[in-house]
DNA sequence: TAGGATACCTACCCGTGAGTATGATCGAGG
DNA sequence: CCTCGATCATACTCACGGGTAGGTATCCTA
């Protein structure tokens, strides 16, 4: 809550950079945001090793190679580690839907592409932070924080399943269940990777949307068209335009 | 570990009942049963609202109105608390393996069985425990004891599913990855669900196996079938090979 | 009705871990 | 050289919670 002196006009750095007096001191400033990252970083590795109640700020500190009010320098609180550890795993995700907001295509191919990074997102070092951040770990604010980045993402995905279902690349359905059945799927997998795995988490994500996509009932053409005939619900008027 | 003189040679309950000085001894043994269930379905109760950590073992004597140490009095520890609710929660799951074995169905609809049982089974109350309860937070001992009842049950599902890619009831697809996939989504529903819903366990479950039975992508019948056949990715192309 | 088991309570111990008070160090500016 | 602020360590405080010691009331069996 200081050192907020840089006051030359710009605030981005000027890329012909005179070495002002200040110049240290921004230095000393970006170095700051390097190392309140290293700590980050570092409690979300711990977390994800042990849970957030099994490691102690003394245990992020020696990972460090400093002390705890080192840490404490950093951050005001577990609590605040925590929730920014989460920050930088929601992040990944926000900007997954910010990529697909402009393509073109189908709404399930840009499902597909968020899913994607998603799975990508719950695979990475914060993956275990931003899914299982527990809104009875922390206080009433920052569980409604959290609880409304979780909310944005949700319908996020919801839209995305609506937009699929009436531009008829998705199978009509409860966008709310299925946005559940698909982000549960995905978030679980902070439950069981570790990366030290075979697999990178893109190609989990990858193999999960395949199983999404194609679901588990054998498709038309696996088996023969005329015995599956029977199982139809309801054939869309746009079968009629083609084949009458 | 005493009171194991309930001798006469019958364990069951005989139905002209003499009363003999046995009875109030063995009623006591039936009592104290229910009373351990009582305090293990507390406990669930709680981890359930407010997680493992956040649980005092003086919470959950308070909730039946006694104090820790009479809930001590019924089990070891907490850890131990835990691993009953766990047990508790996996006992439902094993069971519905055990209902579908004798089914001669394809091996699809016996793994929709089992999954809409799992489902119920995370959404009960045991769901929280069953499902999160972490090797971090326990002994070695337990801990192996626990992976080992999750990994039956994973390879369970596994197995029905090599068995439906098999007998053609499955579309041919990774089994590991897939089951996966289907639990973790199932898992997740522990994440999210309370009993003060609108829906029921039995309803979620339903839902999700049609969410993994047909898949995002429309089936055939939903969007002309010659359209479909160019189809792989591109809608655009379809429209040339519908009319041709 | 004594002796013992059962069931439960009051009052405590003590390890752990979040968070802090205090002061040493060190580099840069004057 | 001296100051000042940034950085970090030593060494604490303090609450919380798991677990226990030891006692008491009650009921059973002999």
């Amino acid at each position: 809550m200081n050192s907020r002196r840089t006051s030359p006009p710009a605030a981005g750095k000027p890329p012909g950079a005179v070495d002002s007096p200040w110049r240290a001191s921004r230095e000393r400033l970006r170095d700051r945001a390097v190392k309140r990252e290293a700590v980050i970083r570092a409690a979300a590795r711990e977390f994800n090793r042990k849970g957030y109640h099994n490691t102690s700020l003394d245990d992020i500190a020696a990972r460090l190679e400093v002390t705890k009010p080192t840490v404490y320098y950093y951050v005001t609180s577990k609590e605040q580690l925590l929730f920014q550890c989460f920050v930088a795993g929601v992040e990944q995700i926000r900007a997954a839907f910010r990529d697909v907001r402009h393509l073109e295509a189908p709404a399930r191919e840009r499902l597909n592409a968020v899913l994607r990074h998603y799975g990508q997102a719950v695979a990475s070092e914060f993956g275990w932070c931003m899914v299982r951040a527990e809104d009875q770990d922390l206080s009433p604010a920052m569980s409604r924080h959290i609880k409304a980045l979780k909310s944005e993402i949700d319908h996020g995905i919801r839209r995305l399943i609506r937009e699929g279902v009436q531009d008829g690349s998705i199978q009509p359905c409860d966008p709310k269940m299925t946005a559940f059945a698909l982000a549960g799927a995905l978030n679980w997998i902070a439950h069981w990777y570790r990366e030290d795995q075979s697999l990178t988490g893109a190609q989990i994500a990858e193999a999960f949307v395949a199983v999404f996509e194609g679901g588990l009932r054998p498709r038309a053409g696996a088996v023969p068209l005329a015995a599956r005939r029977g199982t139809r619900r309801r054939a869309r008027r746009a079968v009629q335009a083609v084949a009458p």
